[in-house]
RNA sequence: UGCGGAGUAGCUCAACGGUAGAGCAGCCGGCUGUUAACCGGAAGGCUUUGAGGGUUCGAGUCCCUCCUCCGCAGCCA
């Protein structure tokens, strides 16, 4: 009989059929004269059955032999048995070894977080972590088909810039030839050029920020999708981000739901993510803190903040209308009142945090170098922007989306490190 | 940067100021349906508890300095 290859995703079509799996050794149990080798090729996790009465007894001596994580070319008969986990199983036919690992350092057991990190190229590997990339993957497809379906054109902004967009305090610094170079922070400054080229874009790509904080939502190295409108007022801009998120939620209930079960994650609140969402002026929010986290008028939000005017509603909340002074120089200031700006936090559920800043960008030439000046900001850095407000300049709006932390939202993870592959924190950049 | 917590076997953790231990992994053996399998065995800490100093008859344990990690805050997505 001859085996083809098959993948374990695809493995209920092969029931009866002779297949070729290649992949690694995930566990091994081991019951005298029966072997259950967990296979993993990458798409999934399949339990092989190594009878020593079936098998030449050097091929049952390598299955128990064979270390954790040993590549494998395994053979065998795929059976449906509800015994195993999975419903499938593959009664093992012939084994190859194609390298035999020795003392794989990451075991069934628990681990803490420090030595996961470390071994976070190994890490990768476990199913908890294989679930979470996928909603990932998922997460990065919906924001893209989505603008894609909304006539967004997908324009990309550098990573090497010369200049701050909010200041330089938060950016990494690099060289560049004689000169200096900082990694982009946001794509916005540009996406509001390509706005005005376009009508509608966005961009989709790393930002990195040298905060030095730590917490469990912070990266230093973050993904952002970020879409910029010409002639989208703030209003507009909202229902963009609402439907944004829905579709978002919606995809990720409907294609990634073995995903989010194996991460135990309660789907029900995720499944209440239905528009409209509640809208609360900073005002109106100050009045929700008053009894448990009272603000002053002119602060900002702190984490505390955001978590209990959250708490206040069952799905994402906007909170808008910010006061000037503590937001970024381009924000369009409320024309009825103008020591507020027309922009907005999306505030996830479950105390998530912020997951998208955006709002109405100042579209008018000297109100918004008066701003750039107020900010200490060198307006000769942003004369290229300056333009954009000098040649056809129009209301315009647009917002950023953290990849990362809607994936840490929608799995439930209790830290943001493991929504994104390689995960770079304040003082760990290895591996 | 501030506050709090923690560094003990490869991993996860015990040990009243009084002889450093267990589970798991690895190794050897047993078991034909295991589900992070289970059972038995030997080994594993270079006189050794992140590093250095101090108190004490005696320090993993108490004190000081430093290092690393974790949590929270600030900042933000």
């Amino acid at each position: 009989m001859t085996a083809r290859p098959a993948t374990v995703e695809e493995v209920g079509r092969h029931v009866g059929a002779s297949v070729e799996l290649r992949g690694w050794l995930y566990n091994r149990r081991k019951a005298g004269k029966l072997q259950f080798l967990i296979i993993r090729d990458g798409t999934g996790f399949l339990q092989a059955v190594a009878s020593e009465a079936d098998l030449p007894p050097e091929v049952f001596e390598l299955c128990r032999s064979l270390g954790q994580e040993s590549s494998i070319l395994a053979r065998g008969v795929v059976r449906a048995d509800p015994r195993s986990p999975g419903g499938y199983e593959l009664s093992l036919t012939g084994l190859e070894a194609l390298q035999a690992a020795e003392e794989y350092p990451i075991s069934l057991k628990e681990h803490g977080a420090d030595f996961l990190l470390d071994h976070r190229h190994l890490w990768l590997r476990t199913p908890r972590q294989h679930a979470i990339i996928r909603v990932r993957a998922e997460v990065i497809a919906a924001c893209r088909d989505f603008l894609d379906g909304q006539g967004f054109l997908l324009v990309d902004t550098p990573i090497l810039t010369p200049a701050a967009c909010e200041g330089t305090t938060t950016l990494f610094e690099t060289g560049y030839f004689d000169t200096t170079a900082y990694l982009a922070q946001s794509g916005q400054l540009y996406n509001e050029a390509a706005a005005m080229a376009f009508g509608r874009v966005y961009c989709f790509g790393p930002t990195f920020r040298a905060e030095k904080s730590r917490t469990r939502r912070h990266l230093m190295e973050f993904w952002m999708v970020e879409p910029e409108a010409a002639y989208l007022d703030f209003e507009g801009n909202l229902t963009l981000q609402e439907a944004m998120i829905v579709h978002i939620v919606e995809r990720v209930l409907a294609k990634r739901r073995a995903e989010l079960e194996r991460l135990e994650r309660d789907t029900a609140p995720l499944e209440g993510v239905r528009p409209p969402f509640p809208r609360v002026s900073y005002d109106e929010a100050l009045r929700l803190l008053e009894p448990v986290e009272p603000l002053a008028w002119g602060e900002d939000f702190g984490a505390p903040h955001e978590v209990a005017v959250a708490g206040h509603f069952d799905r994402p909340v906007f909170v808008h209308r910010f006061p000037a002074k503590v937001k970024a120089f381009y924000m369009k200031p409320d024309p009825e009142r103008p020591d507020v700006v027309l922009g907005a936090d999306l505030l996830a559920p479950e105390g998530y945090g912020e997951i998208i800043g955006g709002g109405e960008r100042l579209a008018d030439h000297e109100t918004l170098r008066r701003r750039i000046r107020e900010h200490g900001l060198p307006e000769e850095a942003f004369r290229w922007y300056l333009d954009l407000r000098r040649y056809g300049s129009v209301p315009h709006s647009g917002f950023g989306l953290g990849i990362e932390r809607v994936v840490a939202w929608l799995c439930g993870l209790e830290h943001i490190r493991e929504a994104i592959p390689f995960p770079r924190l304040l003082n760990r950049i290895y591996p």
